[in-house]
DNA sequence: TTCGCATATATGATTAATCATATATATGGT
DNA sequence: ACCATATATATGATTAATCATATATGCGAA
């Protein structure tokens, strides 16, 4: 039996969220439930560099997990992301309904987007 | 009549929040209505300017409200703060409960804490 | 009332630290 | 080899801390 228990110290939450890279990309993959790095890069504009060095710091900070699918990397929350985490996100993304209109659009017209398998 | 709107953009409430003195200043002064720059400095032990510097970054973005009475200036959440705001810092002080311990406890010390007024 | 001083808070200026980005390079899987 | 992703280094930008000083209020004495 293994008991897991990650603590979240609420400043490490916020300084994770206070940038708009890392906000957009968690509130994204909460939603899309797993993303990879060359899907955000496409719904957000940015590069490849720049998106994986902030999914880094987000898994460092253990607000994400990842697995490995082939060439492509899948980001996804972490499922031992504390409940009142969660809420913040919820709270987060209900509020703010329009804020990642755009990159969800851009998310969608995306072709050649990498599948996913259904079993890991 | 006089509409009221205050948009707090995301990432501006994140980046108000992460940071150590401006997040335990924020969920202080919320649990204990309203305080003024003297008492957080003896919660918070933290130099004058430090404070103050914080209050009015918070203030600035719409965060804090403040009114002055007699010589002390208090400081309040802003009325007019969005309700999801307020519930992220809920769902904070509800599941970090004894994040604010040493705080709490050395405002009760405090002697010579100012006095408020009914009226305002 | 006015003067002088104490207290509370705010702010300017400087320095230090932190954070974000870009470019280049490396790794790991097919 | 090729593709997706990761990381190292350097640099620029933003943020914070500190010290010194300024403003504002309150109080008591002349």
């Amino acid at each position: 039996m293994v008991l897991v228990i990650l603590i979240m110290n609420p400043v490490e939450l916020f300084k994770c969220l206070a940038d708009e890279t890392r906000l957009k990309s968690v509130l994204l993959i909460k939603q899309k439930k797993e993303l990879c790095v060359c899907e955000l890069m496409a719904a957000l504009e940015l590069s490849q560099p720049k998106v994986s060095r902030h999914l880094a710091q987000l898994k460092k900070a253990g607000l994400l997990s990842d697995r490995r699918h082939g060439q492509w990397v899948f980001y996804r929350l972490n499922p031992d992301l504390p409940r009142w985490c969660r809420n913040v996100l919820w709270e987060t993304i209900v509020t703010n309904n329009d804020y990642l209109d755009a990159e969800k659009q851009r998310l969608d017209q995306m072709n050649d987007r990498p599948g996913r398998s259904k079993t890991f």
